[in-house]
DNA sequence: GTGGAGTCACAAGGACGGCTTGTGACCGCG
DNA sequence: CGCGGTCACAAGCCGTCCTTGTGACTCCAC
C-alpha cells in the first residue's frame, strides 16, 4: 500500500530541487524529508533521486513515480474534497443534493476546480455541503429549500424547476479486451446474455425500455448483481459481456482493461441535469460560480 | 489527505456486511475496524454505515465514499504493483524495459491485470523487473540482453528486433473548457502561441515536423516548461492552448478539466511497440503471458 | 586560503496513533 | 433462557515518525 504522504515528498523534492526546500514546502524538517524519501527508495530497491550537496534531482525512476504519484494524489485530492463536502455540521454556504452517478463519479473533480479558481482569484473558497441521494430525493430537497442545487440524471425536467444539462452518460456495452466482438446490431445484444443489475435499477430499465422499443426481447441475464461495482467486477473476470455507464468505467477503458462494442443502431445517452429553483439564471452568486465550471 | 487504510476499510465492510468480518478479511480485530470506521466518520462528520446488533451497511453516503475509495485503491494498486516492479535487488524472471510514457500511464495497469489473471489460474505471479528509460536505452536493453522486453514509442521499428504494435498515442490540441475554440484549420493552430515543452523534446519536435511538413511555420510558443506535468498545470492554470499526449490527460478529459479541440487536416499519431530479439513470436512463456494482456 | 552559508545524513529522544486484549450490552435463534 | 453472533468502550503497549542536535562536505566570497 503506497504511502500518500512520502509521494508527495517526492513531488515537494521534484519541484524544488533540494531536500530542505521540499521540507519548507511541505511543513516538514530536512531531516524528515530525508527519511521519508530513504524509506520510498528502501521499498522499491531503486534510487529515486541523486543527492550532491548542493541539492537533489529525481533519477529517470524518480521521475516514473513522481508522474504516478502525480496521478494518484490528483485523484486523492478530489476524494479528499469529496469528503470535506459531506461534512453535514457547518451551517455554512452552498447546500448542493446530488444523485449517485453525479456525485460519484462528477463532483469531486468541479470541487476541486472550483477550489482552484478560487484559490487563484486570492478569495475565500465556497464552503460545498454535499449531499448524496437518488435523482427523486434530490428534486424534493431543491423544491423544499433543503436544497441549493441539485443535480439529477433522466430525461425528464421536473417541472417548476429551473434546470441545465451539464453532463452527458451514455450506457456501453463492455468486453473484457480478449473478447472477438468488434461491433455488433442490436439484435444480437438482445439475444446475448449479459451481466447485469438486478431488475428495477435504474441502469437495467434504460436498456430494457431500448430494446423494447426496438422491437426486441431480451434474453435472460447470465448473472445478476446489486451494484455496479459488482458488475464491473464480473466482467473483468471473465463473467460475459455487460452494458454500464461510461462515466463509471473511463478509467477501464483507458487502461484498456475493458474494451466499448458500439451496437449498430442503439443509442443509450441520458442527461445530467444542474437544478435549481426561482429565476432563470442560477441565483446567488455561489451557484454561478459552481456551474460556470461546468461546460456540458 | 484521506487515509488509504481507512478507505480500504470501508471498502471491507461494504463487502462483508459485518465490522468483524471487515476485520477478518483485511487481517485486524473488530475493534480496530470499529476505531478506524469511527474515525473516518469523525472527519467526514457522516454517518458512513449503520451499525445494528446483526452486521452494518452502508448508508447513501458511504456508498458514494465507497464508490470514491474503489477508484482510489485501484490506482494506489496499480502504483504498487508500479513500485514492486522497480525492485532492481531480486535477481528474477521478467527484466522490461520501457519509455517514459508507457511506463508512467500504461504498463502499471499491465501489470495488475497479469498479477490478477495469475492469481485467478491459480499460479505464483511473474516477478516483473521494471527498467524506464528513453526509447533509444531501451532498444539498447533488449539488443544486448539486459531486458527481456522492451516498449518504445516512435514511428520507425528497430532493425534486427521483432515488435508489435501495443498501443498507440496521440499528441493532441488541449484547452480550458470555457475557451471558445470547438475545431480549428491546421493553419490557425501553427500561428498561435502555444505552451510547450522546451525545444529538444520528443513531443515538441513531433508536432513541429507535422507543421512543416504541412508547410507551415510555427510562431514563438507563449511559455516554455521542461516537464509535461508542467504545461499541463500551465495550460489549467490559463496560460493557453498546448499540444499534449492523449494519455498524459484522459484523467483531465474525462473530468471536464480540459477540452480537446480537433485540428482540421492534421494528425499526430504515434505508434508504442513491444520489441523482443529471437523468434518472430514472443519467446518464453513470460513474455507472452505478458503480451497477451495487451491488446492493440 | 579561510570562514560562512548552503547542502545532506546520522543519532537520540519523545509524542502520537493505532492495534490488541479484555469486557460489557444488545439481539435473535433454537 | 442460554448460546452465538453483533458492536462499543477502556487500558496498555508497541511502533512509527517527527524534532532537535550534530557532523561531513561543497561552493563561494572575501
Amino acid at each position: 500500500m503506497p504511502d500518500l504522504a512520502a509521494l508527495e515528498i517526492l513531488l515537494a523534492v521534484a519541484r524544488a530541487g533540494t531536500l530542505s526546500g521540499a521540507g519548507r514546502e511541505v511543513g516538514l524538517t530536512q531531516q524528515a524529508v530525508s527519511a521519508r524519501l530513504a524509506a520510498l527508495e528502501s521499498r522499491t530497491g531503486v534510487r529515486l533521486a541523486t543527492r550532491t550537496t548542493r541539492g537533489a534531482t529525481l533519477t529517470a525512476e524518480g521521475v516514473v513515480v513522481a508522474q504516478w504519484a502525480d496521478r494518484l494524489l490528483r485523484l486523492a485530492e478530489e476524494v479528499d474534497t469529496g469528503l470535506a463536502a459531506l461534512r453535514s455540521d457547518s451551517r455554512s454556504r452552498l447546500r448542493v443534493s446530488a444523485s449517485l452517478t453525479v456525485a460519484e463519479h462528477l463532483l469531486p473533480s468541479w470541487l476541486v476546480a472550483l477550489r482552484a479558481d478560487a484559490a487563484r482569484r486570492g478569495e475565500t473558497p465556497v464552503r460545498v455541503v454535499l449531499t448524496a441521494t437518488n435523482s427523486d430525493h434530490v428534486i424534493e430537497q431543491v423544491r423544499d429549500g433543503s436544497a441549493d442545487l441539485g443535480f439529477i440524471e433522466g430525461v425528464t425536467v421536473p417541472a417548476g424547476l429551473r434546470s441545465r444539462v451539464v453532463a452527458r452518460d451514455s450506457l456501453v456495452l463492455v468486453v473484457t479486451p480478449d473478447h472477438d466482438w468488434s461491433s455488433i446490431p442490436v439484435a444480437e445484444l438482445a439475444a446475448t446474455p449479459l451481466v447485469t443489475r438486478e431488475s428495477g435499477s435504474g441502469t437495467r430499465e434504460v436498456l430494457t425500455v431500448a430494446l423494447r422499443d426496438a422491437g426486441l426481447e431480451q434474453v435472460e441475464p447470465a448473472l445478476e448483481l446489486s451494484t455496479t461495482a459488482a458488475v464491473r467486477a464480473a466482467v473483468l473476470a471473465g463473467a460475459g459481456p455487460a452494458v454500464l455507464s461510461r462515466l463509471a468505467i473511463t478509467d477501464d477503458l483507458a487502461a484498456g482493461r475493458l474494451r466499448e462494442v458500439p451496437v449498430a443502431g442503439l443509442s443509450l445517452e441520458r442527461e445530467l441535469r444542474a437544478i435549481w429553483t426561482g429565476p432563470r439564471t442560477p441565483p446567488a452568486g455561489a451557484v454561478r460560480i459552481l456551474l460556470s465550471h461546468i461546460h456540458s
